[in-house]
DNA sequence: CCCGAGCTTGAGCAGATTGCTCAATTTCGG
DNA sequence: CCGAAATTGAGCAATCTGCTCAAGCTCGGG
């Protein structure tokens, strides 16, 4: 069963084994999870058509001569949210954009080449009508690593009691 | 040549390729790219050794039965860094932590299942010993969806001159 | 300008995988 | 208990992979 999502147990463990080889053939993943040679492909297509985020994802900024990272948040004018996304939809350095609650309203990921480029990156994002105010937050360090592979854990675990994550 | 990173115009254009089609052959890739087979396989296996981030990234949290998204900024008591992210790094909702400059130390992402597991997560955190005080923020919404294919085709491009991103 | 290291190419080939169909079986929810 | 959906295993032609090898190209250093 799934626990609210739309993954199951078989499903996380094809996932699971994608974390650790990403371009494994349908017929290892099958002899690995444990299931047919046709169910493997066809719950692989099902995810890669369905379930699975962009393989940009998998780009890291850096690689493309990007190596700083900031999260700038912004507080914008009421009811311009939409065009002020829109607007930071046309600038390259913006990854992605958060409506987050609390006083300001925006989280917007953004890279940049250097010290310079952030400056001017940040500018720009200040200049978008709707922008009131701006505050940056660079990221001096990567802590933890992304990884989700405990909460795909969890899911493929066979007969798991719900949630007992500690 | 390329513009400070690691991966040069083919190595662009191989990944913009993949974003389209993440599990293409090899061979689809060279015929698509205009190169040899040879040279997309080496290529393709250098970066996935190399230069691409883990495929932990493409899995929504969200499938998983964790709908609810937020990033929790937390003030740490100074030269405990190290061990507030050990501790952050044992809770499974926890799913990337970066150090970042300003009043705060961290910005925490984390993933929930509803609002009162959201609270029980974030109740978590302030427990860790060294955290001295956070600030939950909840993601209403995704304006703009993860994208890094304008950074993407800047690379690709040959004979582009520097960062003409407009 | 020349040279050499590194990269790319095309050919080749055995083995592996894919994409798909089909009938039979199993699973699971109503 | 029943029926829909999912899974399985078999099968097969087509496609792809992994790798070697020799030849050619690119590019940086001397």
């Amino acid at each position: 069963m799934t626990h609210g999502g739309t993954v199951d147990p078989t499903d996380a463990r094809i996932l699971l084994e994608l974390t650790e080889h990403p371009r494994a053939t349908t017929l290892a993943l099958a002899d690995r999870v444990g299931i047919s040679r046709n169910t493997a492909q066809a719950r692989l297509a099902r995810m890669e058509r369905d379930t699975l985020a962009s393989f940009e994802r998998r780009v890291p900024p850096a690689v493309l001569g990007y190596p700083l990272t900031a999260f700038i948040t912004a507080a914008v004018t009421q009811r311009r949210l939409d065009e002020v996304a829109a607007a930071l939809a046309t600038v390259p350095e913006v990854l992605e954009v958060h409506g987050i609650s609390g006083p300001v309203d925006l989280m917007i990921h953004v890279v940049a080449r250097d010290a310079d480029d952030l400056y001017r990156v940040a500018g720009r994002i200040l200049a978008i009508p709707g922008v009131e105010r701006t505050n940056t937050a660079l990221v001096m360090r990567q802590l933890v690593d992304y990884r989700i592979t405990p909460l795909l854990r969890q899911e493929a675990e066979p007969g798991e009691a719900d949630a007992t994550s500690e």
